[in-house]
Formats: structure tokens, C-alpha cells, sequence
RNA sequence: GCGAGAGUAGCUCAGCUGGUAGAGCGCAACCUUGCCAAGGUUGAGGUCGCGAGUUCGAACCUCGUCUCUCGCUCCA
């Protein structure tokens, strides 16, 4: 709906505008899918933050969190195959615009010589029936002799080329092979370039001795490898989790939608062990308890779905994502996935170390099955913002744009003002700042109309208003007006710091 | 990365066939009012994304570049 994407256009505007998030080095002008969070923005992502860790950690005796290095041995991402998985060579045809893998055009193209072989096999075998040897056919028939002979060069060249980086090479032999886009069927290429989907860096100050690491573009892979350190430390019982949150990095080719896409973002991630066998329960159980998680923000129902994956990533014997209704669609927002015990397996494999639980309930160890929670801060932070954020038409013809983000999640718990800036009233609304102030972010304001000032808390999301009027000096109360219904209550001072707490609690 | 569109004050935008920049809102100070924005006075803020070129002269034309939006593509 373009009625939506003006909406979304209006969000974008108005993270800027109030201090939510600003693009990264604007004064440089930006960097591309990068963006700062403000001053409002920080306090709303630290809260969400907060309240994860809270859930996962602090109410499950089960779990535990760690925060683990964002830089790791880079063996680390060969076990996970991410070096394998993000290192894809892709060329582009001019004519057509559409991307390839060139490994995939040319395996394509070994794969339809292998066709050739395998009907000249057929075409013989049914020749000769029962007296087919096939093996003294493959070696002596001159025509699968001489395709073998090219399946055999063309691979051999490009695991040379790819093992020495030669990318040159490698559009040399898919010209040389003539090989045509399917779409345009031209053979218009581009250049093969290699794209990292993994930052690297070298660690080491000595070039010579130094060595390439990747900032990690997951940070499931420090969870495992401390796997053992926090089970023999904590003295865990399987079934047990390990949480954390922390930055990852991925050079996306288009990283686009705001902070939807960002080519540095935060997840918050809980790998839980299981005994194996036992995953598919516990993976029925994560996905019921992470959407009941959401559902505890108070947005609809209808702004969250499942969605089952189809097609599983070589780690997974089962995966889903809760997606949410982004202004621009419902889009993952977070995942939750069985992944067996692939990456253990895999770190046993690369480390030689045993990663295995010894489980005294049936005398045995073995290596645990993982189910994994995985969300993107920075997405349930966009969650969260675009659907509280609102232009409001009022009874009285006027408008306001409000924010109506969770009260325990919001940056601004409650904000103070002094109906006017005499009498006392400043003061006394001080008086009240302090008082709240060490257990809730709050603010004074004093200047401009009062409802000026209920206008601009509105825009950032902040659910109380606390207003000192002359009433405040003869009876010590004060009015709190609420954001989402603009109704005020008259209270005691005596009782505001539970109220306040009442309500900003989750 | 490709294609299309866009970039002028904090925000939304105007700026004619090239003649050295404007409005509204917002912001700051003071006065006034005092329970739901838009009262008065004063003020701060822009080498028009950046860099070249054409021109006597460029926000406007040309090229390059950066960034954003949309569509492809990518998303273990």
C-alpha cells in the first residue's frame, strides 16, 4: 500500500528528527546500510535488550547468558562453513542484469557433459544388454573418452584458478567453454568477483606475522565453542541454554529497509542443548514460548505469524521464523531452529576436542542436540517503532504524532513538568525528578505551553506526564496524564513512586 | 551489482528559459497565557550531498562520485 510506504517514509523522518537514529558518519555523507542510534534510540534498544535477557536468562534457571568476543579463531568459521558458504564467486551478465555463481555455470555446464556421457552409457547398454561391461566402455569409447577427458580439464582448471584466487581464470574458462546466460543467452559477461559476506581484518601488528580474522557474522559460534567452559563451570543439566547478545557483521550486496537490513547489527540468540532425539519437542516448546515473548509487547496478534521453512539449511532438521507486518511486509524477524548437533560435530571435527555430555541418567555421553532462538535486535526495535508510531487525528480537529511504544520498553519512563515556570512549581516538580529519577529515566521540561510540552513527550514515546499545578503546593498531588488515552488522574506524591513503578513494569 | 527516481535550513518543501537562496513548522532567548501544538518580540541555522567541467555567471546544464527510495539480484 503506498499509504504504508508514506508512513514508513514518515518513521524514517521522525527517527531522525527526535534522536532515534541517525545514518552513520552523515557528515561524510553516510555510510551505506549503517546507521547510529540516538539518544531515544539507545535507550529503547537497550531496553528491549534488557527485557530479552531478562526473559531468557533471569526467569529460566536453566539458562545462562555469556557475552563472548566478537573476533575468533578463524578455524571457527571454517567448522561453521561459513568461509566456504560466504566466499561465492559471481559474475553478472551485462545483457540480462541477472547474477550468477560462476561455480554453478560451470557445474551446470559439467553437469549437461556428464548428460552426454551418461546417454551415450544408456544407448550402449541397451545395445548390448546383459554382456555390458560398463566400466570397459566408460575407458575405451572414444566419445566418452574425450568428454570425460573435458569434464576432467574444466574441473581441474577451476580449482586451480579458485585455488589461487585467479578469478581472471575463471571468466577465461566460462568464455572458453561458451557457456550463454540462460536468460539472455549472450555471452556479455562481466567480471567473476568474489563476494565475502564476512568483514576480515588482520589481527597482528606485524604484517608479516600477521593473520586474516572475520568479524563474526553470527554470534551463535561463540556460544558453541564455550559450550564445555559453561557446562562444567555453571555445572549445567541438560537440558540447558546459553543466551547472549552481541553485534555481528555481514557485507550484504543490498542491505536496504532502513535498519532492516544493516550490514552491523545486534542479535540476541540462545542456543539450547538437548539429548538427541529430544530436539523436536524442545523445538515445538521454543517456538510456542518465543511467540508468546512477543505477544507480551501488546501489539496485535495479527502482526506476528510462523513461518515454516521448506527448504533447511545443511545444519537444521527443522527451522521457522516469526515474521512480523513491517510497513514494507511481513518479514523475519526471528528464527528459531533445530540444528542438530552440526556445529558441536563440526567443532569436534576442526578442534580435535571432544565436545560431549556426559549424561548420568543413562551412563553415556554424546554430543547434544542444539535448538536455537535467534532474534535481530535491531528488527524488534523497527517492530516496535513502526507499529507505535501514529498521526493521530483528535476530537478537537488537531492532530499529534505519538509514539505508543510499550511503557516498559519505552526510552522515557515519565516526564515532569511544573504547570507554569513560577510559584514554586519548578521547584517542586525537582523535588519529584529526584525522587524518580534513580529508578526510571526521566525528564524536566518547563518550557513552552503545557500542552506543547505533552505534544513533544508524545512524539517520543514517553507514557506519563507528570504535571506539578498550584493544587500540588496545597494538598501534595499532582496529575498523571497517560499517553495513549490523553486522560489524567489526580495522586498523591506519597504514592507516585509505585504507581510509576505499577506501570512501567513488566 | 543492475535499472528507475531523488538529494536545497533540524523536518516538510518552494525556487520560472542559468543572474550569487526562501516559506511553514521546529529550535534558542525574553515577554504573555496557564491542562493538551501553531500569542508577541528578537535571534541562530544552508558555500543548495560532494568533486570536476561548460559559462562572464551554476541550486538549475554536462560528467563523475556518495547517499537514500523503489524494482531486480542476494540473503549459509
Amino acid at each position: 500500500m503506498a499509504n504504508q510506504e508514506d508512513l514508513f517514509k514518515d518513521l524514517i523522518s521522525h527517527c531522525k528528527e527526535y534522536g532515534f537514529i541517525f545514518q552513520s558518519s552523515e557528515i561524510y555523507d553516510g555510510m551505506s546500510a549503517v546507521y547510529d542510534y540516538g539518544q531515544y534510540g539507545a535507550e529503547l534498544k537497550k531496553n528491549i535488550r534488557e527485557y530479552w535477557w531478562k526473559s531468557m536468562v533471569q526467569m529460566n534457571e536453566n539458562i545462562v547468558g555469556i557475552d563472548a568476543a566478537i573476533f575468533m579463531h578463524p578455524t571457527t568459521w571454517k567448522a561453521s562453513g561459513h568461509v566456504d558458504a560466504f566466499m561465492d564467486p559471481l559474475i553478472d551478465n551485462k545483457d540480462s542484469k541477472k547474477r550468477y555463481r560462476a561455480d554453478v555455470l560451470i557445474e551446470d555446464h559439467v553437469a549437461k557433459i556428464e548428460g552426454k556421457i551418461a546417454k551415450e552409457v544408456d544407448k550402449a547398454g541397451t545395445r548390448f544388454g546383459d554382456t555390458f561391461d560398463r566400466a570397459q566402455f566408460v575407458a575405451t569409447n572414444p566419445r566418452v573418452v574425450e568428454n570425460q577427458a573435458k569434464i576432467d580439464e574444466i574441473n581441474n582448471r577451476f580449482k586451480a584458478a579458485m585455488d589461487a584466487s585467479d578469478l581472471a581464470e575463471v571468466k577465461k574458462l566460462i568464455e572458453d567453454l561458451g557457456i550463454v546466460c540462460p536468460v539472455s543467452g549472450s555471452r556479455n559477461w562481466t567480471d567473476v568477483r568474489q563476494f565475502n559476506l564476512m568483514f576480515s581484518t588482520q589481527i597482528g601488528s606485524v604484517s608479516e606475522e600477521s593473520n586474516t580474522i572475520y568479524l563474526r557474522p553470527e554470534t551463535a559460534q561463540g556460544i558453541f565453542v564455550n559450550f564445555l567452559n559453561v557446562q562444567k563451570t555453571g555445572r549445567m543439566k541438560i537440558p540447558f541454554g546459553i543466551a547472549q547478545t552481541g553485534k555481528a557483521f555481514r557485507n550484504e550486496i543490498v542491505a536496504r529497509q532502513f535498519i532492516f537490513r544493516m550490514r552491523e547489527f545486534e542479535q540476541m540468540e540462545m542456543q539450547f542443548f538437548v539429548k538427541p532425539g529430544e530436539e523436536m519437542q524442545w523445538y515445538s516448546y521454543w517456538k510456542e514460548q518465543r511467540m508468546q515473548w512477543h505477544r507480551s509487547f501488546g501489539l496485535p496478534e495479527t502482526s506476528y505469524r510462523f513461518h515454516d521453512h521448506l527448504k533447511l539449511a545443511h545444519y537444521a532438521n527443522a527451522a521457522c521464523d516469526i515474521e512480523f507486518a513491517f510497513p514494507f511486509g511481513f518479514k523475519e524477524l526471528e528464527g528459531i531452529h533445530s540444528r542438530t548437533d552440526f556445529d558441536l560435530k563440526s567443532h569436534e571435527k576442526f578442534s580435535g576436542k571432544k565436545l560431549q555430555y556426559f549424561d548420568s541418567e543413562d551412563n553415556q555421553s554424546y554430543v547434544p542436540y542444539v535448538v536455537e532462538t535467534s532474534i535481530g535486535l535491531d528488527r524488534m526495535f523497527l517492530a516496535v517503532l513502526s507499529w507505535a508510531y501514529a498521526n493521530e487525528k483528535l476530537e478537537d480537529g488537531s492532530s499529534r504524532v505519538v509514539l505508543k511504544i510499550p511503557a516498559f520498553v519505552a526510552p522515557v519512563k515519565a516526564a515532569i513538568l511544573p504547570l507554569v515556570k513560577k510559584d514554586g512549581l519548578p521547584e517542586k516538580a525537582r523535588e519529584i525528578l529526584d525522587l524518580l529519577k534513580g529508578d526510571h529515566y526521566c525528564q524536566y521540561d518547563e518550557k513552552d505551553s503545557i500542552g506543547k510540552r505533552y505534544r513533544r513527550q508524545d512524539a517520543i514515546g514517553t507514557p506519563f506526564c507528570i504535571t506539578v499545578d498550584h493544587q500540588t503546593l496545597e494538598d501534595n498531588s499532582v496529575t498523571i496524564r497517560h499517553r495513549d488515552t490523553m486522560i489524567q488522574e489526580r495522586v498523591s506524591i506519597d504514592q507516585l513512586e509505585n504507581i510509576v513503578r505499577t506501570l512501567v513494569h513488566k
